[in-house]
DNA sequence: CGATCCCGCCACATT
DNA sequence: AATGTGGCGGGATCG
């Protein structure tokens, strides 16, 4: 099935219809639109493409037990791929999906196979757990449910207890918004503080003898448990999107109650708790022991949390045999210790669940990202941070009622990691409305960040960088990975290479992607997603420090005097041409005409307008999320950060800018198409700017020092040995005229000619540079070439990362089939853009090198397996 | 038989 | 009033 959706899906794509709900269950691509209420039980008939939908209305009408089967199945399936490990399930799962309807008969989906837990894995695979890119997946509780088949109800079960997490928050009526794990140990942190006040005696009690416990319970319930309930409270309000309803609705029993539980194994010891002694701790305000049922009603509920964090990872089921026998307890297993309050896909678990959401977060790409953060957070951030925390704690600490300034205080809190302030900020710049007052604060903090980390990170790699991407061909390749990644760990484990780097190297197999320009970024913002869209660029932001301070470094570089002033026009300019990009897309058809089948989606998705949808979902699925709500981001936006800008002239808002510029710009300009290399070609992948800016060659030309690089030219596996180096070309976005794109064209034939020779081709922007042409001309840091220059990095590194360890790199398996389906969209791009600079390109490039490597596999591949590479590349 | 916990009724909250 | 949320616990299933 999922074959065969895939390969529809591709031509489906330019085609563009949000309907397809399963088609995108499976892409990977949830949330995009942030209607909502829309029904995906109508849709199922609307969409021919889908033979599943068809399958599913078809079992719906037929008895329940069938529904249940089919959607069983459907789940199932990417359940499977996404975790490998789950023999047992597997099996099971397996039988029923080979089966078809036959089958429901044989045997009715045991208890387990419904499992909250199951339910919760399946609901995570359908997320990354550190969505790279600013942008918020939304979740529709409709969606979901429909997709993983099973009620609704079943669905609050699982989001209420993530939501206690700051996994997701509430945005709207049947819509969450996915956050991830990135605030996760944040969270936790904050959790184990309260906990502390809280139950902390009462656990030490327990831990000893739980008898006791319920003496002191009693005792201290009465004391602690107001102030845990405000303190819950408290907590619940803070994630990002900031709904500010909140309080109102009767409190959540389940959410306060799963954080409780949490605090609990945070505050214990021996990280293990009893359902027992969790279910007397929790009942604690109702009464004491008193009603037995109620006891067992708890328990229940607990169970219920209990399943959804262990689909986390954070917790797993033991049993402790105590006086009387054996009890079921659970043993935290996630993070203990939460220090900076980074967050650490990784380290989280060291316990190596095979969390689906878990591995995802693991990818290549993320991993970089996030060492980047916190590296960044420690260093620099430390010491404004700080001071905030202290400000912040008190505050939170503060029993007041829920008030939106309690939650302000508590986003200040959670402001802490380098990486939350960021997102606040960009939220805020983004979307004022939604917390201005709250993010205000947060931004100097930001705006240190990115000074601090810019001056040392973006210049210094340089020298060291550039003889890398000189080497002889076959090595090149190489090199640039050993030195890439190097580099990006070494000090704090800045993007440094990137901004370095005058000159990509990809390797062989390679990617050609290259994100262009930059400045339009606001473009795509055009799209009214919801007011969720800030936080996209947040996480972005905090992803990529790096990469903005890199952006920082170039705008000083190119245009120190008006860098800001300047930039905006430009957004405004690009905006209007946002339009025009689609369009631009088009053009290099020629000769890849031959090209895969996605190739032709993405023409066809240039020409439609508003693909980005489904460039997004294309991209990568998580980049895909990502991008979706990004996409989704109002005009204003823009608009708000040049206000913001304005307001803050140093860094932070300029550095804001840039990426939010470059993020947006990408995406919203599909400027370089990827050209598959057909028979042909086949060595040769293309990327073709599309977008204005043929001009561009002249980089000094804009004051906005764009990234955007006319067309890179990369070989193909096949001319592995032979690297190529690009130079960042620099294009005037401003005035952008689709000829630009032809002329970009026929640099890029250029070069061809020059891999024609096996020599590594550098791509200059203006000229082609030979192989061992020495980086120092870009070595200015800046110049504007720099600027351009530190995306080509970053993209290789990405490219370099992924590219290598190719299994291990799920991630980009999915952006690369994404954006292969689906035709540049300006959304493919800016998932990837966020993430980094580094990735983004380098995720596009590898997705397109991969598809060419492996060609059939991974297309073929369904988004299931797409989904269970991902998963298998979380461990790390 | 106890441990789990699915299922979905039904009340309350929102729209 | 309709629909979204989610408390709650009967009772089925598992071990």
């Amino acid at each position: 099935e999922n074959i065969f959706d895939r390969s529809r899906m591709a031509p489906k794509t330019p085609i563009k219809n949000e309907p397809v709900d399963l088609s995108k269950q499976k892409g990977c691509t949830p949330e995009r639109n942030p209607i909502t209420p829309v029904k995906l039980v109508d849709r199922p008939q609307p969409d021919p493409w889908t033979p599943t939908a068809n399958l599913k209305i078809l079992v719906s009408a037929a008895s329940p037990d069938m529904r249940d089967r089919e959607k069983k199945k459907e789940l199932f399936r990417p359940i499977e791929n996404s975790e490998q490990s789950d023999t047992l399930d597997s099996l099971q799962y397996d039988m029923v999906d080979d089966s078809t309807v036959d089958e429901f008969e044989k045997q009715r989906p045991s208890r387990k196979q419904k499992s909250l837990g199951l339910l919760c894995q399946k609901f995570l695979a359908r997320y990354p757990s550190y969505p790279l890119s600013t942008e918020k997946t939304t979740i529709s509780l409709d969606e979901v449910a429909s997709i993983l088949g099973v009620e609704r109800r079943r669905i609050y079960d699982i989001v209420n207890v993530l939501e206690s997490l700051h996994l997701v928050s509430r945005v709207a009526k049947n819509q969450y918004c996915w956050h991830g794990r990135h605030n996760l140990n944040q969270t936790l942190k904050m959790l184990q503080e309260v906990g502390e006040l809280q139950y902390g005696e009462l656990m030490t009690v327990f831990q000893h003898k739980e008898q006791d416990l319920d003496y002191k319970f009693g005792e201290r319930k009465k004391e602690t448990i107001p102030d845990s309930q405000d303190t819950l409270l408290l907590d619940l309000p803070e994630p990002d999107c900031t709904s500010a309803s909140v309080n109102s609705r009767k409190d959540k029993s389940l959410r306060i109650m799963s954080q409780k539980f949490v605090m609990l194994f945070l505050v214990s010891k021996t990280k293990i708790v009893t359902l027992d002694v969790a279910a007397k701790i929790l009942i604690e305000e109702t009464q004491d022991t008193v009603d037995h049922s109620k006891f067992k009603t708890k328990v229940r509920r607990l169970y219920d949390i209990a399943n959804v964090l262990t689909s986390l990872g954070l917790i797993k089921k033991v049993h402790v045999t105590e006086d009387r026998g054996r009890k079921p307890a659970f043993k935290w297993i996630g993070p203990v210790e939460f220090p900076g309050k980074t967050d650490e896909p990784r380290g989280h678990s060291p316990t190596s669940h095979p969390l689906p959401g878990t591995q995802r977060g693991a990818h290549s790409p993320y991993q970089i990202c996030a060492t980047g953060k916190q590296k960044f957070t420690r260093h620099a951030s430390f010491n404004g941070i700080k001071p905030c925390e202290g400000t912040r704690r008190k505050v939170s600490s503060e029993p007041s009622s829920p008030s939106q300034e309690r939650q302000d205080e508590y986003c200040s809190k959670m402001i802490n990691l380098a990486a939350v302030c960021r997102q606040k900020i960009e939220e805020d710049n983004r979307n004022p409305n939604i917390t201005s007052p709250l993010s205000i604060p947060p931004v100097p903090e930001d705006s240190d960040f990115c000074v601090n980390p810019l001056p040392q990170a973006v210049f210094p790699v340089v020298a060291a960088d550039v003889p890398s991407p000189s080497l002889p061909n076959g090595i090149s390749s190489q090199a640039l990975h050993h030195s890439t990644p190097a580099a990006f760990k070494t000090e704090s484990g800045k993007p440094t290479l990137l901004p370095n780097q005058p000159f990509l190297c990809f390797p062989s197999s390679s990617l050609f992607m290259l994100c262009g320009s930059l400045q339009e970024s606001n473009l795509k913002e055009t799209l009214p997603s919801t007011g969720d869209v800030g936080s996209r660029s947040a996480e972005a932001q905090a992803a990529i420090p790096p990469a903005a301070c890199q952006k920082r470094s170039f705008h000083k570089c190119t245009s120190p005097s008006a860098p800001v002033d300047d930039e905006e026009p430009a957004a405004k300019k690009q905006t209007m041409e946002q339009s025009d990009v689609p369009l631009s897309l088009v053009v290099p058809k020629k000769p890849f005409e031959s090209l895969k089948a996605e190739s032709t989606p993405r023409n066809g998705c240039a020409s439609a307008v508003h693909l980005e949808a489904f460039p997004l979902d294309l991209a990568s699925p998580v980049a895909s999320e990502a991008a979706d709500k990004e996409s989704a981001k109002p005009l204003d936006s823009q608009e708000q950060e040049k206000q913001s800008q304005s307001k803050d002239p140093d860094e932070p808002s300029p550095g804001k800018e840039h990426i939010s510029k470059e993020n947006d710009s990408q995406p919203s300009l599909p400027q370089y198409l990827y050209v598959q290399p057909t028979a042909g070609l086949s060595s040769f992948n293309f990327l073709l700017s599309a977008n204005q800016a043929p001009g561009a060659i002249s980089l000094a030309a804009s004051p906005l020092p764009s990234m955007s690089v006319p067309c890179v030219v990369v070989p193909s596996a096949a001319l592995a040995p032979f690297p190529l180096m690009c130079s960042p070309a620099v294009t005037s976005p401003l005035s952008p005229v689709p000829d630009g794109s032809f002329s970009a064209t026929s640099s890029m034939n250029f070069s061809m000619s020059s891999l024609a020779s096996t020599t590594p081709v550098l791509i200059g922007t203006t000229a082609v540079v030979t192989p061992k042409v020495s980086p120092m001309p870009w070595a200015d840091p800046q110049q504007p070439a720099l600027h351009p220059n530190p995306v080509l990095a970053r993209s290789c590194s990405a490219v370099k990362l992924d590219s290598p360890v190719f299994m291990g790199h799920p991630v980009t398996l999915l952006k690369l089939q994404q954006p292969s389906s689906a035709p540049l969209t300006p959304k493919n791009i800016r998932p990837a853009h966020d993430e980094a600079v580094f990735k983004t390109p380098g995720s596009l490039g590898d997705h397109v090198t991969w598809k060419k490597n492996d060609g059939s596999q991974t297309r073929n591949a369904s988004s299931v397996q797409r989904r269970l590479e991902i998963s298998s590349t979380s461990p790390d």
